[in-house]
DNA sequence: TGATTGTATTCGCATATGCGAATATGTCAA
DNA sequence: TTGACATATTCGCATATGCGAATACAATCA
């Protein structure tokens, strides 16, 4: 019960909830995410790890950047609210923000499109 | 975004999973919680009323008792995450043995069956 | 090696949270 | 009305949390 609590606990808080919504799309390192979001380093960094620990992504370090991605369900309440997030996060408007501030951030870094 | 964060939030304890547990078997009086629970009867009504302001239940007074039950889901994040608990809550420890202690309490109280 | 860039952690402080104890409110019955 | 019972709220305090600023750590490159 107590793990159950913790890892909601980790979706408690909406800055956590728009990296869930980033990284839907695929892994990203933090620079990106601070990009999409918005937000210093140090508090990106600290809410990345926080879902680390927790469990909902994971990070590998790639030289120097760390590239974060959603992690495996470890149990099904965490497999069916990641599916109920990816239903409905996408469509509201600070999650559409993130995606146009992410797409620009990409496109000057990687010269790539994006959708 | 900050919506579902609250909602969420109020599932980041596991006195209130606890309880959401044994409403998904039908409403109880907070003195049925109280004696499921074994705790005071300050820290059940609180945590009810959390629960009821974030929108996973719902009271209603009858004579002396307020009766509290599950809320109709007011979005999709919300069925599937009741959905996921309800798959996986039963399961737990502290689940059955809130469980044993309801149905004693109900025993006592009424002199019903309980399953 | 030192410098630079990306990321993680620590520190300090303001704010939020959780809980028991006490008190208030609400309802019914006599 | 008063008293008894069920529930809600308030108060006070200890603990937890969130954040910016600064600092530490890691990896690459000159």
């Amino acid at each position: 019960m107590i793990d159950i609590a913790k890892r909601l606990k980790a979706l408690s808080d909406p800055t956590r909830l728009r990296i869930l919504r980033l990284l839907e799309d695929g892994e990203l390192c933090v620079c990106d995410v601070m990009a999409a979001l918005d937000l210093p380093q140090s508090l990106v960094s600290r809410h990345l790890a926080y879902l680390d620990k927790s469990g909902w992504i994971s990070g590998t370090r790639k030289g120097k950047w760390v590239y974060y991605r959603l992690a495996e369900p470890a149990d099904p309440v965490q497999a069916r609210v990641l599916a109920a997030l990816r239903e409905t996060l996408p469509g509201l408007a600070t999650a559409r923000e993130d995606q146009a501030r992410l797409c620009g951030h990409l496109k000057a870094k990687t010269d790539a499109a994006c959708d």
